[in-house]
DNA sequence: TTGATTATGATTGATAATGATTAATTTTGC
DNA sequence: GCAAAATTAATCATTATCAATCATAATCAA
């Protein structure tokens, strides 16, 4: 068998099984240890997969679900910066939605003096901004242990109930082709519930999110009305796609 | 399994259970004693986890400095006799309610490795219960910041929604003569609607509510199917009264 | 054909990962 | 505050895996 030829089989071997040791590789192809060790190394170098000791690993499951605290930790100037634009645009009496983003949370430091009502479903933003002045609305559901926030139907009807003069939004990736993607399907229906029950849809997004793609594509940039980032060239790219840029 | 994968499995656990022993992810992860030790000792270099003796914490638990389980120390041998025989009906599979009293918020500790369902507007059983074995499903509507909980038109859909084999509820007074009755007419429509959705209604009563009213009444006593109390004596005098008592 | 080149397989010493053991440390219960 | 119990870090032995090397076979050009 050609190397292009199990290249080909390696890569899809390790896609669908996420993590494959050198020994099965050699069983499932017909190639001895050295060779798929030597292919492994060079789809390694190529960066397809993840080399580790003894198989390889799809990058899929590589990239590590950071906790929240590191994501909020993470990139935290950036985030200051684009939270206090957004924090402007929110005058007393206002209704708005956040949903369960790190970024969007980096916001409640700025609403705690503000006199309005927030609606969310993250438990984080809602640990914040209690004993403040904001008056909070919790959306209920199952709740999803790992993002600390609630989700599913009955979060989606909750939310459908409620209509807010603005919503602070997150997403994990967006691009001018894509436009807005997510890795979760739960989270990001949460989001497109936001965005249908509001006026002006504010998207947080620091300069990392921007061009990059995740996996579902669950919104397209018209349905933004303002992004909001910290990176004046990056904001420039969607000049033309949103209503409107807050850099 | 490589290295890689198990810190991706770990990381996975701790930040869903919030707190893991060793012992705990040995038997999850196929590898020794010494093996996990070694990837928490790495991944706590990563900064990604917080090591603790005998296991590891996730960040997010580590940031969070309010314990409620002090706040309601008040009667706590009592409410924790009680509650020690309400949690003997739980069944792993169950689906409860559960209300926002201090004294439900006891039954949590009894809870914590039973696999069950539990719907609740208090955020501190929502804290309580979060990395334990339990799902929760969480009642939306406005957070009375006061009491840590939500209520309001909303939340009472929201359980209208639900149907639970159990509901454990407190009350701020009960008596032969008044049923039970609340301090707050916000907080007694949520108890109320809980009640209507279950089969099985236990409420949990230590001895200094019995005999005590409360301004509004808002239930009677045949809605109640089980009484809990730590008082025989008390307890007694409801025997015509409720379904079935338990001390 | 021949010589060079490349791909592969086998061998081997080196390296890495793991599990068991034990002494040191921390926690807990009195 | 001390002793018992639990947990840990450190060490070592074992095993698995790796990279390097060499040998062989296939491929290709001259």
């Amino acid at each position: 068998m050609s190397f292009q030829n199990r290249k080909r089989k390696i890569l899809k071997i390790v896609e669908a099984l996420g993590e494959v040791s050198v020994s099965e590789l050699v069983s499932q192809i017909n190639a001895s240890e050295a060779t798929v060790r030597r292919d492994l190394v060079l789809l390694a170098e190529e960066g397809l997969i993840c080399r580790t000791h003894g198989g390889a690993m799809s990058l899929r499951l590589m990239e590590q679900p950071i906790s929240f605290a590191q994501k909020s930790a993470k990139n935290l100037d950036k985030k200051a910066y684009l939270c206090s634009l957004a924090a402007k645009e929110i005058q007393d009496g206002d209704i708005i939605f956040m949903d369960c983003g790190s970024t969007v949370f980096a916001l409640c430091q700025y609403l705690k003096n503000k006199r309005i009502k927030v609606i969310t479903n993250s438990l984080p933003v809602v640990y914040e901004l209690t004993g403040t002045e904001v008056s909070i609305n919790v959306i209920g559901g199952e709740l999803d242990p790992l993002r600390q926030a609630m989700h599913g139907k009955m979060a989606v009807e909750h939310i459908r109930r409620y209509h807010a003069d603005k919503a602070f939004l997150g997403v994990d990736g967006v691009s001018v082709e894509h436009g807005l993607t997510a890795n979760s399907e739960r989270e990001s229906e949460i989001t497109l519930a936001m965005m249908l029950g509001t006026k002006n849809v504010y998207l947080l997004c620091d300069s990392t999110k921007i061009g990059k793609d995740a996996y579902l594509q669950f919104a397209d940039l018209q349905q933004v009305d303002v992004l909001v980032t910290e990176n004046a060239a990056a904001a420039e790219l969607f000049k033309a796609k949103v209503g409107r840029l807050l850099y």
